[in-house]
DNA sequence: GTCTATAGGTGGATAGAC
DNA sequence: GTCTATCCACCTATAGAC
């Protein structure tokens, strides 16, 4: 039924992912769909709507990323798996990690408005994690939101670095100093 | 003599500085000039050249910020004062400071080849600052490279969510959030 | 050194035939 | 639903007159 609707957002997904928003043009979705641009409209609005509909789903995978950490048995684990999924999220899908996290398209803020706050959400998820290892005696007592905080900054920084080049580092490289590096700042939080 | 390519210079930054580095076209610095674009040409090869000249200019001003820092009369001090800097320049020039470390321009890259690796040497001036606090008992014996990555990941992941917004703050509560999570990160560094 | 005129490219979007 | 033809906007850059 809608099928060349998925074929159109599965070709705008393969060009973003490849080469960010600005590799996404009507013209080079309609040809690696194999029609005319003027084509497209039929199915999408505007190139907007496209972008809109491929970030949103970046989104939902992201989420989905986050909510496996919650199989964790302990809090402590959890928060650990929470980490260690922000981290596959960016290595995996690196220009969609860009895109929401650290250039904000236009489209992500239309993304924002209609599904709610997904970075703020985020953010609540991650409070969440901390404040139960806090009850649990895994972190030491301290404000829940300004702990989140430092733990969100610090892994988005350790990303944002090496998705930029700044680190040098190759992948499994970098997924050690991830590690270390957590290991460093736990080092003052734990109880 | 080059009066004109200063003014040149300065109609470029301001609209650099203002848009970020796709508000800068030939047509747009003309008019702000109040010449037309060919006119540029007479004094810059091409758009790069004219980019290229102006995140320089950046690139020094943010080793300013930093080289201040060296006045500080202890080991410790030098690495406060280093901390500080960063945070004043990215709220000072925030569109540098995106462009500088959150969305590698390739007239950054060019930058980097003609003048040297800057965003490597930021950070063996922070592995000096690190080492030296280590040699003073200021902080806690640990490889120098590893903590340098630790801080510098901290600093520049509050500075990028607080730039993107996703923080929700406004900048002088985020001057106050910043505090406090390094003083986190540093509680589990220090001697 | 600055102008006008112009070439040449990319990209979004619509009209109307089929 | 898809096509061709087309418009419009905006960009970099050059040639040659003044």
């Amino acid at each position: 039924m809608t099928e060349a609707r998925t074929r159109i957002l599965n070709a705008t997904r393969e060009l973003f992912l490849a080469g960010g928003a600005e590799a996404v043009t009507m013209r080079s979705v309609a040809e690696r769909v194999g029609v005319t641009a003027t084509a497209l409209y039929r199915h999408f609005e505007n190139k907007d709507a496209l972008l809109r509909a491929v970030i949103g789903a970046g989104f939902e995978s992201f989420g989905g990323y986050l909510y496996r950490a919650l199989r964790g048995s302990s809090a402590s684990e959890r928060l650990r798996l929470s980490g260690q999924a922000y981290l596959d999220f960016a290595l995996e899908q690196p220009e969609m990690y860009r895109t929401i996290f650290m250039a904000p398209h236009p489209a992500v803020v239309a993304c924002e408005e209609t599904d709610g706050p997904h970075q703020s959400s985020t953010f609540h998820f991650l409070v969440d994690r901390v404040r139960e290892c806090m009850q649990a005696g895994a972190l030491r007592a301290d404000e829940p939101e300004g702990v989140a905080i430092a733990i969100w900054a610090h892994v988005h920084g350790l990303v944002s670095l090496f998705l930029t080049g700044a680190t040098g580092q190759t992948e499994p490289v970098f997924r050690e100093t991830y590690r270390r590096s957590l290991d460093r700042l736990f080092a003052g939080l734990d109880a």
